[in-house]
DNA sequence: TGGATGCTCCGTGTATACAAGGTGTCCACA
DNA sequence: TGTGGACACCTTGTATACACGGAGCATCCA
């Protein structure tokens, strides 16, 4: 529901939800905003503290650097078995490339960064593995409210994100694993260095 | 609550599950039950289809093996780095192998399977990072039902996984990667293949 | 006799009322 | 004046009643 979004940013970490009130705003009744609650506890946006309520959870820098190892770990191994069983880069790979140029182009940093998700995404859908993916994709929510505050304050990096892309791309098609790991350690280390450098 | 332990193996695959007869049955409103099955879809014990209901997940041998590759990426990955900072087994991990011989000498196979899943575990868990730790974890509830399903058939594997158990042990206060990922990797393939002994 | 359409019933989705528990404040006593 | 206890209010947890939508069956027409 729509409570996913309201939280991607408007709600300060650490803060109770008041069920009543967020009904009130959705205009709802406070049933569906207890299930959107529950979602949000499944996705990790919120704590569920017994007879207290939801509370926003904090995003430490330690667990952003967690998750970044965590999907370099899931997409490394896709990259591996990509390689190895040579499949080549993702036919759905130069589409979202070209879309995600353009939408840097038009500074559309929403649709840039839903593009980054996808493009990486496909990778590890590419690997069959369905388990996998949905695990990797499950990070996905807690990278949003990061993306929101990384967008503003470095959008000079996007041209490298841009250029790392179409170099993974490139190395999937030419079957070199090892090349393909380095680009996407290099490509998955930027942002957790980001953060650091934010919070420290 | 309870929902998860009635679903463990008393439904029939596909079923589709009546709130108020499980209301009933538990002795409280739909309210409760709701929430329980929307904690089971998060789990994928569910599909929750709109205006139908919660159907029980019917767990292929294809999604069982996809499951076991995902444990082996992060448990591999997780011994990799105990190897490489020289961290050795767990502390846990001797009464862990201690516990599941005697779970195994009574015979007490429930015991055993959640034993066994406590020592992946925490092997996951020492390496230090929580999110990968919680993936590992999640996928736990899809292999209880498919545990109740291979003890019964093959009681005779029982002292080979705690071997390995051993093995592995050793292995990692050995600080040998190689070694170590050999073992999991024979250890976590002979459970599909029993699954694709049954089922085809 | 087969297919399509409409009706009815059943089960989920939502709203609201009630119960229970916790937290914060206020008052009394040391 | 500070601390401890009790009470009241507020918020979550649960129950129940109502609305909405779909699925299955029966009937009618071709």
């Amino acid at each position: 529901m729509i409570g996913a979004a309201i939280l991607a940013g408007t709600f300060a970490e650490g803060e109770f939800l008041d069920e009543a009130v967020l009904a009130r705003e959705v205009g709802t009744s406070r049933t569906p905003v207890r299930e959107a609650l529950h979602r949000l506890q499944a996705e990790r946006f919120v704590d569920l503290v017994p007879r207290r309520g939801a509370q926003v959870r904090v995003v430490t820098a330690t667990e952003m650097r967690q998750i970044y190892q965590a999907r370099f770990v899931i997409e490394a191994n896709a990259i591996g078995k990509i390689c190895d069983r040579r499949l080549g880069a993702p036919p759905e790979a130069p589409e979202l490339i070209e879309a995600l140029e353009t939408a840097g182009r038009n500074q559309d940093w929403n649709e840039f960064a839903q593009l980054d998700q996808r493009f990486h995404s496909c990778i590890v859908q590419h690997q069959g593995n369905a388990v996998l993916a949905q695990m990797y994709d499950s990070l996905r929510p807690r990278q949003v409210r990061l993306a929101v505050r990384t967008i503003t304050q470095g959008p000079e990096r996007f041209p490298t994100i841009e250029r790392e892309h179409r170099e993974l791309e490139a190395a999937l098609n030419a079957h070199d694993a090892s090349l393909s790991t380095r680009i996407l350690n290099v490509h998955l280390q930027e942002v957790p260095e980001l953060v650091r450098a934010f919070s420290e």
